[in-house]
Parts: C-alpha cells; structure tokens; sequence
DNA sequence: GGCCACGCTAAGCGCCCGCTCAGCTTCAGC
DNA sequence: GCTGAAGCTGAGCGGGCGCTTAGCGTGGCC
C-alpha cells in the first residue's frame, strides 16, 4: 500500500494541471454536476451557476458541453493508469503488487467516488472519436492488471483457469465501488481498500 | 444450475404480465431506448416511435416518462429478487446454493443485459417515492445472498470474514456484469456465469 | 494617457423537450 | 342503426435547452 496521493485536498484535488483558474473551476463545477445528477441531465447553467459564472462564460474556456467531459474522462482515466502502473512496476512479488494495485485503484474509486462516477459510467456519453481515445486508455488498464496475474502464474504464485476472465472480473468489481460507494457509510475508501485486496488474492488463488 | 428461465425468447420476454398489448410495447420500447442512449438523453417521442405509435400514446397508458421508468425497475427488481430466492432457499449445501445463486444472476444480468442495465443503472432517474421502493427490493437481494454466506459460514463450508462486506462484493461482481458485457464479445452469459460461480467460491474460501 | 486584448455578462436565438387536448376511428351492446 | 367507451392521432403549448453575439470593464504596455 504505497501510492496514496489520491484522497488528499477532498474531492476537488487532482485537477492540477487544468489552466487558467476559471477552467478548472469550470471543470470541478461540472465534475460534481454530472456526478450527482448524469451527463445529459446537467445543464451548462447548471455547471456556470457552481462554477459562479454566467453560461456564456463556459464557450470561453470550452467549445462544448461534451469537451467538459471528455477532459473529465481522459485526466481520470490518465490517472487510472498513473496509479495502477506505478503498482504493477513496483518492487514486491506479484502477490504484493496485486494487493498493492487492488488497494490503491480501490481507494481511488471510493474516495474520489465523484469522478470516478464520471470517469467510468458516462463514456456513452461521448461521440465516438473522444469515446475511441478513452477505450485505449481501458485497454492500458487492463494490460496492468493482467500483467500482474500472468505475472504470478510465471512464478506459481497464482492458480488462475481463466486470466483474460479474471482480469476483468478484477478490474469490474474495482470500478463499481464508484457506484455503491457511500462517503456516509460505515467504510472507509481504506477499509474498503483492504477487503477488495483480501478477495481479489482470493480470486487468483494466491498462497498465503 | 437450475434456475434458466431468463434468456429463452430473447431480450424481449418477460414482460407479460404488463397488459394491455399497447402497454406492453411501449414499456418494451423504453427498455431499450432508456438502455441505449439513458433515461435523460431518451425522448417520449423515440419511446413512442419505436412502439410504432405517436407521442400522444404514450400518455393514455402512463401518466408520465418517469412512470415508464418505475415500473420497468420494479418488475426488474422483482425478478433479480425471485432468482436469488430459488437459489438461496434450493436442496444443496451453502456452496452449491452460493454457485447456483451467482450463475443464475448472472446469467440473468448478461443475457438480459438491456432490461438489467436500465435496472441497475437508471435508480438515480428516479423520484423519492419510487427509489425508496426499489431500494426495499435491493435490500432483499442483499439479504439472499447474505444468508446462504451466513448459512456456509454455519456449517463451516465457508471462511469468511467480513460478512457484510464480502456480500457486497459479491453482488456488485454480478451487478456490473450489466455494464461491460457484449453480446458479441467472446463469452456466452453460461461461460461468464460459470466463471464468476467459481471466483465467488474462491472469495468465500469454500472448500471443494 | 491612449489603446487594445482578454475575460466576462445580458440578452436572446432556434430548437426540441414533456406533455395536453380536441377530435377521429373502431367496436361492443342493444 | 345508434350510442358511448376506448384507443389513438395531429397539432401545438409553454418552457428550458445548448449555444451565440454585442458590448462592457479592467489591467498591461508603450
């Protein structure tokens, strides 16, 4: 359990690198607008309003409601990959990178549940060239994690029949914490973290 | 593996108890739309269109779009609740009725994938009344699939330790199995089902 | 001090939304 | 053959949508 940068500054963290202020404010504005209520549902009132602008000042910083998402989705799905990558590389045996990986992409999903929300359930908003570039950016996810596990069936640390099977299995019930994930609920992103880690282990039949 | 009454006559069935046939086209219309484009970005006038009806129909038989929605998630709702009690309350031991409960669900999720996404995903569309309703149904789905963990954990054919939460887990492996499974993808809803039955064994450390 | 580029707002355009309503057709009951 | 109920349609209302445009205030630069 090392990368853990995730969680820090509250949900509004993470947007760094978006430029000038009024953009990112723009961006965290409709992070948390889509997040509550759907991409189609929010309007570009509605984000101008959170944001303390009026709607026009929107077209300044963005030729659409649709480029809003599509940065959200691929800064997030960047991130995803950032944080699963830096686990499947690390130093320990693939028992402890799988645990490592689980933990953290868990933590990520629970306590920025906000954008992860965004991140993984409105893709099917996007047209077809933005959604083309963030399915490439899946795919790179699921090429960590299944890296790992044929990792640990290298050494004999894993039992798994069916590693295409169980990365995605891995991989799905990592991104629905997003979905059920209550910042008022009795679990901590991680507690929550640590459980995943415990099953996934579990999963690919790893010796303990 | 008994309970496959959900994929015989393709994404259309199991609908029949909504009468009168007008109805009951313009319920299966929505289904589909709402599972294409999301309740939001659907129109009254697509749902209409594609019962082959004008816009005006649909308000002889539902008072409003979101009626449509209510009741497409309460008869969906009902039915996950139904496949799990078979299961959980069928002959076997607690790990035959754990595999049997996640096979059968899944394969409800992934063979009627349209009418489960809409199910699983469109809560939030949803006013208080009627998502406090549905949520009465999750909480029985959850109490399924908690007791036959609780009843393995009885007679010592399960080593568990975070009941709650392993339930949990297991229920939104199955769940999300509605967002990312493709009827033109490389697994049949028996593989994906037998597959997570297994997976889900590992994660409640049963012994076989 | 004059100028202009920049960030923003007030107003509003054209469109399509959910939903309504007057009226048409069909058909069972007598 | 007449009547009333049921099922449906064509036309359209009020409103909110995404987005545009003309113009205003401000601060850096010479």
């Amino acid at each position: 359990m090392s990368t853990a940068e995730e969680t820090t500054g509250g949900e509004t963290s993470g947007w760094g690198e978006v430029t000038p202020d009024a953009a990112r404010r723009l961006l965290i504005a409709a992070v948390e607008a889509f997040a509550e209520r759907g991409y189609h549902a929010t309007t570009t009132r509605d984000i101008a309003g959170r944001a303390g602008m009026s709607p026009a000042a929107l077209y300044i910083h963005y030729k659409t409601k649709e480029e809003l998402l599509h940065r959200i989705s691929r800064i997030g799905h960047e991130k995803a990959v950032e944080i699963l990558r830096t686990a499947a590389r690390g130093e320990g045996s693939a028992t402890e990178r799988l645990a490592d990986a689980v933990s953290s992409f868990v933590r990520w999903h629970a306590g920025g549940r906000t954008t992860a929300r965004v991140v993984q359930y409105e893709l099917d908003s996007l047209g077809p060239d933005a959604r083309a570039e963030i399915l490439a950016l899946r795919r790179q996810v699921d090429a960590e994690v299944r890296g790992i596990i044929e990792d640990g069936l290298t050494t004999g640390e894993f039992d798994v029949l069916d590693v295409q099977g169980t990365t995605l299995a891995v991989l799905s019930l990592c991104i629905d914490v997003a979905r059920w994930f209550n910042v008022n609920g009795p679990r901590t992103p991680e507690e929550v973290g640590a459980l995943y880690a415990d099953l996934v282990l579990r999963m690919v039949g790893a010796k303990r």
